[in-house]
DNA sequence: CTGAAAGCGCTTACAG
DNA sequence: CTGAAAGCGCTTACAG
């Protein structure tokens, strides 16, 4: 940017002062005590010149960043914001700025974007997804601070991550609607194969059945795609199909609102004919017709959980390999429970 | 950050591929004409030794930063993730980098943390309530481009705003509550005061009152503070004071919810007894019971064109004081009409 | 088309 | 407690 009238340097500062500018640089940054007096000159000049020090100086000769990278496939989906929210606090309670790149976004060719490393930031905090196993493992290798959210780890690469109580939610979701509503076929909608959460909950789907000597019926799962439209088209299938079921879980909340249409459109009313539930309990679950059973999911926690662990590292800190954050089963009246 | 085997740099690729750094520095940049045999060496050189220019050295030597600012209250609500989406696309497209900030939340004494502005930025768009008026003072004068959103700019500062037609979308939105449903009582839910959408929402209500020879009954306005329970309040004392009423324009879709469940307890049916009608169209409306009828924003809109305008103004060309984005009437069933 | 060199604005040993 | 000076890793006139 050219500015008409040059913005003041530290030199400014420190001649204004009347110091040096290693003085100047030492009140910026209490690095060193410095005489109550001089200080006081200091932070005049700095006000009277409305002096701000160039992050871009100070990382070069630092070699830090004090910023923390976050990359995303896309920003979307009521995950977004809350995760979002809980990084952002995170990192600015820690005096960090947060950097933010989304990868699934077409880029022009010859643009000179340098998209997020160890060039300019100190460290990333990566969403399944959003970063290819050669450049994860590029940054691993020289040592570059990395968190992984809701995605594990490469082999052999030890890089922490933070995910939720995946499995043992699911169990009390299932259980719930075997136990409390005596439920017997259970239909699933399964997520992507890569969304680790995914797997997690067909496996806790399956404990949940086991446990109570329900046997498995392949017919009764499908693929939701953690996706409304998927999961609309999934559960007019099975319908179609002839496939009975008293119950269904439907992966994550997104795909429920789909099942719920499609459920409507085939006359047949929730709870007392098919019981519906969810997974991840967004803020728009309660609002559904009927209010969604679900199991909550931490996200803001999760976001800022990521950020303390990365801001750890970045400080030469050690930190678990894999963090499991509490989910907790939220009963509303989808489930056939009478809640007010 | 310490590495083990120190990050190469300019130097170390100009030594591999046997030229000087201002020719690796040519190539990266495509800043001047470099020799086909020349420039193959020398990427040759930068992938073997997995060479990537160090943004801050850059960002000092040629005094852009590429890096745009985004600065709110809070990261929240249904509005933030498609703003930040377009927002996100916009900036990457242009090849610049998005640094976030939040200002409602609270940062410990003493870390160093430096805002965004012109010392690591090369722009800002400024939400709402997030930056005081001496610090945009400042900055405007100065030079430092600026966009503002859904926030007109400060007295005689003639700074760039974005927003959306609030005034034109609720005088549909009002009039087809009179003209195809007959609503003669309609009570409207204010926003805060120092919220300029909201400003326009009620200049757009009574334009549409007046255009249909209706007169304002104050005691049909309240304060509803785009608030989920906020409304709702406001909708439960507007019917215990005994003020009749046969439609609501919530303000927003957020207070929509909260007025649907003051509906729902007091037995009033939603569209028959009182029609209901937000704004913005956020994802839940269309899941709520009944369907929402409300004006659509572009919010995603809003921010791709908060981001052009800016880098526009980074570029050194003029941009429009005030840009207006269309809004359009969405008809759902909660007015009274009969859609599948 | 290419190179030598100054300069961007800070931090940080090193002295004192 | 304070200063002089080197150095961080690039870009960009200026020459040729």
């Amino acid at each position: 940017m050219t500015l008409p009238n040059r913005q003041p340097t530290i030199a400014d500062v420190a001649q204004k002062a009347g110091v040096s500018i290693a003085t100047v640089s030492r009140v910026l940054n209490r690095t060193a005590p410095v005489t109550e007096e001089t200080t006081q000159r200091v932070q005049t000049a700095i006000e009277e010149l409305n002096y701000r020090p160039r992050s871009a100086a100070r990382v070069l000769a630092s070699r830090k960043t004090y910023t923390i990278g976050l990359l995303l496939p896309e920003i979307s989906g009521p995950f977004f914001s809350p995760m979002m929210r809980g990084i952002e606090a995170g990192a600015a309670e820690a005096g960090f700025d947060l950097l933010v790149h989304t990868t699934n976004v077409p880029r022009p060719e010859g643009t000179p974007h340098r998209p997020l490393g160890e060039h300019n930031t100190d460290g990333l905090i990566v969403f399944t997804d959003s970063l290819d196993t050669k450049e994860l493992t590029r940054l691993h290798r020289i040592g570059f601070p990395l968190v992984l959210l809701h995605q594990p780890s490469p082999e052999s690469l030890d890089i922490p991550t933070i995910t939720v109580e995946n499995k043992s939610g699911t169990e009390k979701l299932i259980s719930h609607l075997i136990e409390v509503h005596g439920k017997r076929q259970i239909a699933f909608l399964r997520g992507p194969d890569t969304h680790m959460d995914s797997t997690w909950r067909e496996r806790g789907y399956l404990q949940a059945l086991k446990t109570h000597n329900l046997s498995f019926d392949p017919t009764l799962m499908a693929y939701g795609g953690f996706n409304e439209q998927i999961a609309f088209a999934a559960a007019k299938q099975l319908m179609g199909e002839g496939v009975m079921f008293d119950a269904i879980f439907t992966g994550d909340d997104e795909s429920a609102v789909g099942v719920l249409s499609a459920l409507r459109q085939a006359n047949k009313r929730v709870p007392e004919d098919v019981a519906v539930v969810g997974f991840d309990d967004v803020p728009f679950s309660s609002y559904l017709t009927p209010p969604l059973t679900t199991v909550r999911v931490p996200i803001e926690q999760v976001g800022s959980e990521a950020v303390h662990q990365l801001i750890c590292l970045i400080r030469g800190g050690q930190v678990d390999l894999e963090v499991l954050l509490p989910t907790e089963l939220v009963i509303r009246q989808s489930c056939g429970c009478q809640t007010t």
